[in-house]
DNA sequence: TTGACTCAGTTCTGTTTTGGAACCTATCTA
DNA sequence: TAGATAGGTTCCAAAACAGAACTGAGTCAA
């Protein structure tokens, strides 16, 4: 297996790092996910360099995870919009935040939180196995190589 | 925001990318998980630099993810085998692995797979809220700034 | 109609990180 | 004694990154 390589990889952890496998991708595809869409903000809010931010947003486009939309004519600008692909990356996101507050605990306050549309309640999220309808723990399964 | 900040973030997907953010560290730690425990093995399956591979375990060890036991004395040597915090990061591989299968895709076949430990069964991973019960999906969650 | 300002980048330079290969150390085996 | 095994460390060159300056289209206000 070589860096280069990981795109071809039949391990899907492997495939996942060769799109968000670096410090910057996820923190700037959480961000379009919460709303913030124009290159100066998320590069403010992110204190990336200028010249990382555009070659990732250009990565995340050619990957499908954002869509560039033009918000103005004159002067031509674009947004950098989550596309369907990304925001079913969501759930991962939430799943990585339960295990955050578990296990690299701060004292500081979690700057957004996910809601239930409906309730308007914080969510607590869990990963389960729609085959048994029981939570998946690291107990509870069973990896194994594959002879498919 | 900065880099170097990242561990002291509130936001938890921060603080993950602190530990997990970069190019080989979570498929180091997916190998620990799938039993390949020793220096060697890992740096043969992966290809990764043999002087990188010895930094990222020595920052797995230093977050808590990885645990140096001795596998025999003369010459003394050790593995490298997840703690409770790395396997409660399976339920999020799984959810990735989800989310690769249906963004991702690729011809090859997965090379390990996550079996359900009594049914000895596939496990389909998805996301619920342990709250309302309901998947969590990009449409049923909504996203705010938290003012706490 | 000149000058300042906005936004989204690109370009430059210097530092850090990575890749690739060689080397080191302790021990066992032929 | 020579070679193999395992787990690193050291060195150098290449790639990625940070920080700052620059560009360019257009707006706005004086």
């Amino acid at each position: 297996m070589k860096w280069t390589d990981l795109p071809n990889e039949g391990c899907s952890v492997a495939r996942t790092m060769s799109v968000l496998g670096d410090r910057w991708t996820l923190l700037i595809l959480r961000d379009t996910l919460f709303g913030i869409r124009r290159f100066d903000d998320i590069q403010k809010r992110l204190g990336i360099t200028r010249h990382v931010l555009s070659d990732r947003l250009k990565r995340l486009e050619a990957h499908g995870l954002l869509e560039r939309k033009p918000y103005q004519q004159r002067p031509l600008r674009h947004e950098y919009h989550p596309t369907q692909s990304a925001k079913d990356f969501v759930p991962v996101m939430q799943a990585m935040t339960g295990w955050a507050q578990a296990h690299l605990p701060t004292d500081k306050p979690e700057p957004y939180r996910f809601l239930d549309r409906e309730t308007r309640q914080p969510t607590a999220p869990k990963v389960i196995d729609t085959n048994t309808g029981t939570e998946i723990t690291s107990t509870s399964i069973w990896v194994e190589a594959n002879r498919d």
